[in-house]
DNA sequence: GATCTGACGCTACGG
DNA sequence: TCCGTAGCGTCA
């Protein structure tokens, strides 16, 4: 409100931009995809699922071939099943199908090709047989001469020549996204098989085919939704002798111990006929419910693979005028929509997913694979009537992104497909806006649908909209959870926009915003910053690391042993068994049983925050230490622990990154935290027994366990110190930026080495850590016990350090003083960047919620990093040395944003 | 009886 | 009575 950019926005009603884009999204909410929900289904089709096709299909070669192939989260196909055969599948890191057990397989790539043997048996022994060695796995693969005949001639399919490539095990075990079992280092995917479907084979269906009738069937798979499916199978009881194929192996070897899940599907085999299975009683699946039958029988081959997932979606549509579905237009009619689509002002996109939901629906927790893609082209950012009249006016484009086999394709297929990319290519390459909810998920779809054509780079000039980060920057406290949820919070009515709704307005105001062009965004700096992110955000996801696995099996051996080792320890010590990493139980062994609390009154130990009892935190075991031997090995087991919790499963790996869910602006990483990893390595001592030994040191640096591919090098840039420096901005302390002037100095290591009084070159990285921690907490009002405890020294010294450190920096003081009167006036602190954050707490009449709230805005203000300090490039070996400049110079240029009274430095290095 | 779930405690990380 | 992220483990 005080700031000129913002004052122009808020003042004037909502534009006319602003409203037109929230009602092109609300109008693509409105004509979402409709589902039937599970219970509306008839009892009959609960518990099966086919689809009938003619009597003439017939695959396109013998044996047949199909090919599974999605880049998005699960496989978009599914094959007709044999009579009673089973399925394992397996996916890969980014959820696409990488194996599929069904008699013989092979993988490549991304593709899948998967080969029917004509055999009667359901699980013919000797191809599993060498399961039991991954390596031998290949032998029991044969490709027919003529697959490969199609593999040299179709470029798109790339036929992994076995002879040369070996399947290896680790294929299979690259990254499964959800629970499974391990086959020693081989995981096991899960089975899926309807019991409906075989009885149905025995009864109906068998009748039928000897009658002659058209009908035949075909199993519904979970498809699409493994996590229904993964971990749920049970193993029969039976005999090993009675074949049951790999399954049957598993068993033997021991490992569907691990707990078989009765309410998924079980599994067993009877001695008269084929298999019998069931369904999952409760998970089911949205896809498995919203699978309709369809309605009419497609003729043909090639017919029969466009019986999809994103067929069924569009019988599912409603019958909305201006949905187009792009796959059944004629050649001069896609001409035309391209060009639409490049007069168009703005592309307003969501994403389709496979049981029909799109982007614009509650998230689900395992997200369903995309099928297809929603574009509005907006002919102008003007209209307002569309919900109305002019609705019918633009056109929204259905697009599909799946994949056929190259060989059922039609030339028109084909030309869809080309066609698709054009669009796609325009909404991310073009000059149009791109809006779309969830940006970050599209673009990462989109360069996995073209990650052989498309690059990052070439994406990078991609204006993309997201309303959902514009909510967020406008309250990040309040997220919404759903767009349905944004909706209602921001865009009711223009005539509910009052000027006692001031959040409302800036949400509208930011949406205005963000339909406008970039330099608007430049009066906010986080304005470009969101558009850039997101597309960096999804690149860096579609990019995995690799992980070092020797290295982690090594060091997760090793830590194991010295767990177990510290665990008899500190059961010697205590007396008595427990389980070390319960701080209940430990809380009785050190504070009942010994009562170690009686024997240190002179110091006040921690208690836990919500229930207040004796805490068992480091801070209170670093006060019990001296008193009895049991606190220290603790600590150590602790040390010990975290490093091997963190144990990964996955040969690569790639973090989930979100921009929106912190209040700070900062970003958050899931799956794992990459910003968590343990930085500094961890001593651990290897006790020998044998005599004569020397005590060992063993180093273990977790972030190691990250490699980069060949020929690659990671290269890792940070600013030095931003927070402070920005607090020597902020405060335009003196002292402070005198410190900053000195480009070699190291404030942190300056401080220690004063603080302890040792030579700066002396100071660990361990006492600089310490020393960085105590100075933020001053800084941002630890109370002097805190301090005490962080220093371990008494009140007196840490109430005179805290003073000497307020004495030296008298300008801290006041710019503390001065942001807390700010909040206090305003109910909002403001950082460097224009993002506020309401602090209603600050009127709050309880002290202590009171302090708190001046605490966060101080807190908030100083932290301003949007990422955190670090960035991490993986770069080609020849570029090392380049990069390394180009990086340092960007880095070093955002100093001028601001006008910044301090320099910063970055440094890197490989 | 096995399994799931949410609250809580603790520990990393970042600043 | 520094704050704010994620993640793991225990326990009811």
């Amino acid at each position: 409100m005080e700031s000129p950019s913002c004052s122009t926005l808020t003042a004037g009603p909502l534009s006319l931009a602003a409203q037109t884009v929230m009602a092109a999204l609300r109008a693509q909410y409105a004509g979402r995809i409709h589902r039937t929900r599970h219970s509306e289904l008839g009892t009959a089709e609960k518990g099966r699922r086919f689809y009938n096709h003619s009597p003439e299909m017939e695959l396109p070669s013998q044996p047949a071939i199909s090919l599974f192939q999605s880049k998005d989260n699960t496989f978009s196909e599914w094959e007709t099943d044999e009579p009673g055969s089973l399925k394992l599948r397996d996916y890969g890191l980014d959820g696409s199908l990488l194996a599929l057990n069904d008699n013989k397989i092979t993988v490549s790539g991304n593709h899948i090709l998967k080969i029917h043997t004509q055999s009667e048996e359901p699980f013919p022994m000797k191809d599993f047989s060498d399961w039991e060695d991954p390596q031998a796995v290949p032998d029991a693969i044969v490709v027919p001469e003529k697959q490969r005949e199609i593999s040299r001639t179709k470029k798109n399919i790339r036929l992994m020549c076995l002879s040369e490539d070996v399947f290896k095990a680790e294929r299979v075990t690259r990254a499964p996204p959800r629970k499974r079992w391990s086959f020693s280092h081989l995981q096991m995917p899960a089975m899926s098989c309807s019991k409906d479907f075989i009885e149905e084979q025995k009864s109906d269906f068998g009748r039928q085919n000897r009658e002659g009738s058209s009908k035949k069937m075909e199993a519904d798979c979970f498809e699409g939704k493994m996590e229904t499916v993964e971990g749920v199978m049970t193993m029969p009881k039976q005999r090993k002798d009675q074949e049951v194929g790999m399954s049957e192996k598993i068993q033997l070897n021991g490992l569907w111990s691990e707990g078989p899940d009765k309410e998924s599907v079980v599994y067993t085999k009877t001695t008269n006929h084929s298999y019998i299975s069931e369904f999952p009683k409760q998970k089911r699946s949205a896809s498995e419910i919203d699978n309709q039958i369809h309605p009419e029988h497609p003729e043909g081959v090639k017919e029969r693979y466009a019986i999809s997932a994103s067929s069924r979606l569009t019988l599912a549509l409603p019958s909305d005028a201006r949905v187009c579905d792009t796959s059944r237009l004629s050649q001069e009619e896609r001409v035309c929509v391209l060009e639409e689509a490049s007069r168009a002002r703005a592309l307003v996109v969501s994403m389709v997913y496979q049981d029909g939901t799109t982007q614009l629906d509650p998230e689900q927790k395992p997200l369903p694979a995309v099928c297809g893609l929603l574009v509005l082209l907006k002919k102008s950012l003007e209209s307002l009537d569309l919900d109305q009249t002019g609705a019918a006016k633009e056109r929204v484009l259905l697009l599909r992104l799946e994949q056929r086999p190259v060989w059922v394709q039609q030339d028109s297929q084909h030309n869809q497909d080309l066609f698709t990319r054009e669009i796609l290519l325009q909404m991310v390459c073009g000059m149009q806006s791109l809006v779309c909810y969830k940006s970050k998920d599209l673009l990462r779809t989109i360069l996995r649908h073209f990650s052989r054509d498309l690059s990052w780079k070439q994406v990078a000039a991609c204006q993309v909209l997201d309303p959902q980060i514009a909510a967020w920057l406008l309250d990040p406290a309040d997220s919404a959870h759903c767009f349905q949820d944004l909706l209602s919070k921001h865009c009711s009515l223009p005539a509910t926009h009052t000027p006692a709704q001031p959040a409302l307005g800036h949400s509208k105001v930011r949406t205005h915003a963000n339909t406008h062009t970039l330099q608007q965004h430049k009066q906010e700096g986080q304005k470009t910053v969101t558009p850039v992110l997101s597309l960096s955000l999804s690149a860096m996801e579609s990019h995995s690391i690799h992980v070092d696995k020797e290295n982690l099996k090594k060091t997760s051996d090793m830590l194991g042993n010295k767990l177990k080792q510290l665990e008899q320890e500190a059961h010697q010590a205590a007396g008595q068994q427990f389980l070390v990493s319960s701080s209940a139980q430990l809380r009785l062994v050190l504070f009942e049983k010994l009562r170690l609390h009686e024997r240190c009154e002179n110091k006040k130990l921690p208690k836990t925050v919500f229930k207040q009892q004796q805490s068992t935190s480091e801070a209170a075991l670093l006060q019990l230490q001296d008193l009895h031997p049991l606190p220290k090995i603790i600590l150590e087991h602790r040390q010990v622990k975290y490093p091997l919790s963190l144990s990964l499963s996955q040969s690569f790996i790639s973090s989930t990154w979100n921009q929106t869910s912190t209040v700070s602006g900062r970003l958050s990483a899931k799956h794992p935290n990459f910003q968590a990893l343990p930085k500094l390595p961890v001593q651990i001592t290897k006790k020998q027994y044998i005599q004569g030994k020397e005590e060992e040191f063993v180093t273990v640096h977790p972030r190691s366990m990250f490699i980069p591919q060949e020929g690659w090098t990671f290269l890792s840039a940070d600013f030095c110190q931003v927070e402070l420096r920005l607090l020597a901005h902020l405060s335009s302390d003196p002292e402070l930026l005198r410190i900053f002037q000195n480009p070699e100095a190291d404030v942190f290591t300056m401080l220690a080495s004063q603080w302890w009084g040792i030579n700066e070159d002396s100071v660990s990285s361990e006492d600089r850590d310490h020393a960085k921690r105590i100075v933020y907490s001053v800084v941002y009002g630890a109370g002097k016990k805190r301090l005490s405890g962080i220093l371990r020294v008494s009140l007196e010294e840490a109430s005179h350090f805290q003073d000497s450190f307020l004495q030296t920096y008298k300008e801290v003081q006041n710019f503390i003083q001065h942001t807390v009167q700010h909040c206090h006036k305003y109910g909002y602190v403001k950082s460097i960047m224009g993002r506020r954050r309401f602090l209603p707490h600050v009127h709050s009449t309880d002290w202590g919620v009171r302090n708190q709230a001046e605490r966060q805005a101080v807190n908030f203000v100083v932290l301003v990093a949007q990422i955190h300090d670090e960035l991490l490039f993986e770069v080609e070996d020849s570029q090392v040395e380049d990069f390394a400049v180009l990086v340092k110079e960007i880095m070093e240029s955002l100093e001028h944003i601001d006008c910044l009274g301090v320099s910063l430095n970055v440094t890197s290095w490989v």
